[in-house]
DNA sequence: TATTGTGAAACAGTTCACAGCG
DNA sequence: CGCTGTGAACTGTTTCACAATA
């Protein structure tokens, strides 16, 4: 294919083409994964989270008619300075115009094409809790291109009950469903306790990329994607912050040993 | 300038003022400013995540009645490597006994009090719409120390209705509410637009910590810390990693390591 | 001229491997 | 002997600074 975005990335050879991958059932290939895999494209994931970041904000600006936009009052508006920003933009391709700037739609249509967002993807939440009512019904999804499409829990009582619009299935037919419909992406919203088991059943029904806010660890088979949000340890790392920002803004942690210092 | 909306919000940098990048021409004696930054917080942003997910494995253990465990044990509940545990263990201290391991209680302690949770801390809740409402009811904070002290909302239909337990609050009166009531986390859940203005009046009510989950990049004056929550993000950063796999090219040991799960 | 794109340098974070100690 | 604690090596990320160029 014509398209390059992600083999342009910066320090990559010339195109190489893709090298057969091994066979997704072969687990302990050792030494030689590592080197094919740079070679394919070597896009930090911390810029792919940026990325993201900017889609919405030229989205935004787009929406008010920006046509056009320079590294530095992009990177301004996604809070980031401008030399990471052309960075990241470097790993997508060169669609700038030195002396100019971006082409916000240009831009846009190539990031969206690196993440993938030109595919379909359907969502399913498990666990219509508190939380799972509310991605259930949270707008950023399906408006940025991820429609909710089932939800599940294990209450009978909920069975039926149509939330944002779509009714709750039943969690023992999780795999079912979800095949079906050909979700891609599963939220888990359950307790801890039934976390696990809903991935499990997610991932018999296909799903490969699973987005968690369950507290625990889950197990997933290669070749399944997880990533977590946990609340309490965002909490626990603005404490964190707070906490040696009070003490006096340093003193603590160099000498640990005596530990004395916090608080 | 500005912090890095994505992650963190980095640690307090100590003077730098805002605006002043060392104009090009000459790199300033390059060494001095870092050894002052690395005195202030010698540990790792990422593992004061990784700390707080200790803490909830190892409070998980002690109700189990485990008194003693290993590197390897622990790391291997926390979906870590036992290096990497070992290691963001020895930034809190000393506390390991060789040939043995941990002692679970004494570690949970000074994992406490390095993660500032011996302090008091109470939640706000700004924007009781689904998300909000699911936040003020989510258990989460409360049992790990955050209760939920104070809600507010914009419509006035809403003032004075309990949730989870609590009335709102007219937005207004965010300032004088959270002064009062000593709030020291401010969590942001309103539309986009209204972010930004319901950031301020947090700032004004003293309130140093926030957690943002409206999809813009929030402006604090120094001194405040803010950790933003994604999700349309996260969605995006799944649907990347998905369509890496799909493409062909999958190193996907690697990357399962490096961005969602230790392993 | 203004701004991009990018090597190279600096920095941050992770893993290794083994000394040190209970 | 087993396991922690940690310097050193390594890998990943950010920043610098400037050549290329519309």
């Amino acid at each position: 294919m014509q398209r390059n975005g992600r083999d342009v990335a910066g320090g990559a050879r010339p195109e190489v083409p893709a090298e057969v991958p091994p066979a997704d059932g072969v687990v302990d290939a050792p030494a030689t994964i590592p080197a094919a895999r740079e070679r394919a494209r070597a896009i930090p994931q911390a810029a792919v989270g940026r990325l993201a970041v900017y889609l919405r904000v030229l989205s935004a600006l787009i929406d008010q008619g920006v046509t056009t936009i320079s590294s530095e009052e992009l990177a301004g508006a996604a809070g980031v300075n401008s030399a990471k920003l052309r960075k990241d933009l470097s790993y997508v391709g060169s669609y700038g115009t030195r002396g100019v700037g971006y082409d916000t739609a240009l831009l846009v249509e190539h990031i969206e094409r690196l993440l993938g967002l030109t595919r379909h993807h359907s969502v399913a939440v498990v666990g219509i809790g508190n939380l799972g009512h509310a991605l259930a019904n949270y707008d950023g999804f399906p408006s940025r291109g991820f429609p909710v499409a089932a939800l599940f829990d294990i209450d009978e009582d909920l069975i039926g009950v149509p939330v944002g619009g779509l009714p709750v299935d039943r969690i023992d037919d999780v795999p079912r469903v979800c095949a079906r419909r050909e979700i891609t992406i599963g939220v888990v919203c359950t307790p801890a306790v039934a976390a696990q088991s809903v991935c499990d059943l997610l991932v018999d029904g296909g799903v490969r990329c699973i987005l968690n806010f369950a507290p625990v660890v889950l197990q997933v088979p290669e070749g399944v994607e997880v990533r977590k949000v946990d609340l309490a340890v965002e909490m626990q790392i603005l404490s964190f912050l707070d906490a040696r920002r009070a003490d006096g803004l340093l003193p603590v942690i160099e000498l640990v040993d005596g530990l004395a210092v916090g608080r």
